[in-house]
DNA sequence: GCAAAAGTGTTATTAGTACACCCATGC
DNA sequence: GCATGGGTGTACTAATAACACTTTTGC
């Protein structure tokens, strides 16, 4: 049945049924002081935005089609995290879990698709949707220190108190005013803008933007991530 | 056909051919100063030995299986690597790479399924064989500089020298001889031993061993990769 | 005694951390 | 004038990088 021009050595088809293949998509964002991620529902079922892969489209294609369809926007930050067998509710599928990266500005207005459900409130879902979210908070954690990954939660125009706000929420710790923009500043990855924002009853902030060439220099992703093999 | 419980929103099942599920695990090797991979051949087929999944065992055993089968022995480094669509020879599949890190201590002995070839003259492989051990090695030079991965390409004593050759070969490039011991020693995962190894007409060298308790606090596997979520 | 790899210290630079006060604004 | 968050500098410590000679052995 399986007749791949090399076949499978030791381990053979068994000529039983084959596992369907699902996507799944972790998509965060920042807004009032905390992380929040997607949640679709369909009638009392509540779940993250899943798929199926597309002969012909790579499996990044596919994610981001799928974000568009919830978000209704496309310019965002993608990254698989991993994949992994699962047996639920009778059906053996292997779900392949992306991590995105949105920027909301604060706008959480529920939308047709699903709406935004603090990450660390997340009851709701199942236990394999949980663990992908688990992980997708734990892989952003771990990629805050090496990467600007961060950035992605951003937007165009932000103040350094706000960025700061970002990373202690993904952190889950206090960071040092003074050491936080000295980093920033040696990144070398942000440009000041001539603008300020009032924000209340103090001294206006300056308002920063990324310059558009930070090659992030992505640790995780291969090069070919968005490519499908010709062969 | 496709009914889970909670149905994708969207993009819908279209009734079309689902794709297989293959793994492929790059298998790597340190000996006579360079990276080999194993490849399997069967007939006049030269490729990356791959299986597929089997329900009621998570990915990672089954990649771990797939190695003991070609190689013969379990005691080794494993690690997810990505997962891609591939369309080739009129077969849709969706490939899950995995890295492994194995050590030979040299004996690189043609084994029932296959053969130890150089990692950098894989000419003969598939073309998305060919990308899955690209990323390989680059994952594994990546890792090299925060996490203890090379350690699992060493035999139980070695000396410093073959260590440091290790790292250079990865990275390919020379490292400051003083400066990698004194890393080495900082990390506080080496045991010298009082052995030492005589190996031609000069000093013989000290033979070291890694502790046995060092957490590597992996970055890149989810802590439940080598489980099945219970839905 | 010479070839060949093992082994060892110091200095300069850079990155990280800890820490406290003045500034501009609205009320 | 006071409450609020915006903004700045310095000193200590740790990590990194550059660099050269002595030691032990076989022949």
């Amino acid at each position: 049945m399986i007749t791949t021009s090399h076949a499978t050595n030791e381990i053979r088809d068994t000529g039983q049924a084959r596992p369907m293949v699902e996507l799944r998509v972790v998509a965060l964002t920042f807004a009032h002081g905390v992380l929040f991620t997607f949640v679709a529902n369909d009638s009392q079922n509540v779940h993250l935005p899943n798929t199926y892969p597309v002969e012909g489209e790579s499996l990044n294609e596919t994610a981001m089609r799928l974000l568009r369809a919830n978000l209704g926007f496309s310019e965002q930050y993608m990254e698989q995290l991993y994949s992994l067998s699962h047996s639920g509710s009778g059906n053996w599928s292997i779900l392949v879990s992306y991590l995105a990266l949105v920027c909301t500005e604060g706008d959480l207005a529920r939308l047709d698709q699903g709406e935004w459900v603090s990450a660390s409130a997340v009851d709701r879902l199942s236990e394999s949707d949980r663990m992908v979210v688990e992980y997708a908070l734990f892989r952003l954690r771990t990629k805050l220190g090496y990467t600007t990954i961060a950035f992605h939660l951003m937007p165009p125009l932000f103040t350094l108190s706000e960025l700061q706000n970002v990373f202690e929420t993904i952190l889950g710790r206090t960071l040092d005013k003074r050491n936080f923009r000295r980093r920033m500043a040696t990144l070398g990855i942000l440009a000041g803008s001539r603008q300020t924002r009032r924000d209340g009853s103090h001294r206006p902030a300056r308002l920063y933007r990324f310059l558009p060439d930070h090659d992030p220099t992505d640790y995780l992703t291969p090069p070919w991530a968005s490519v499908q093999p010709g062969e």
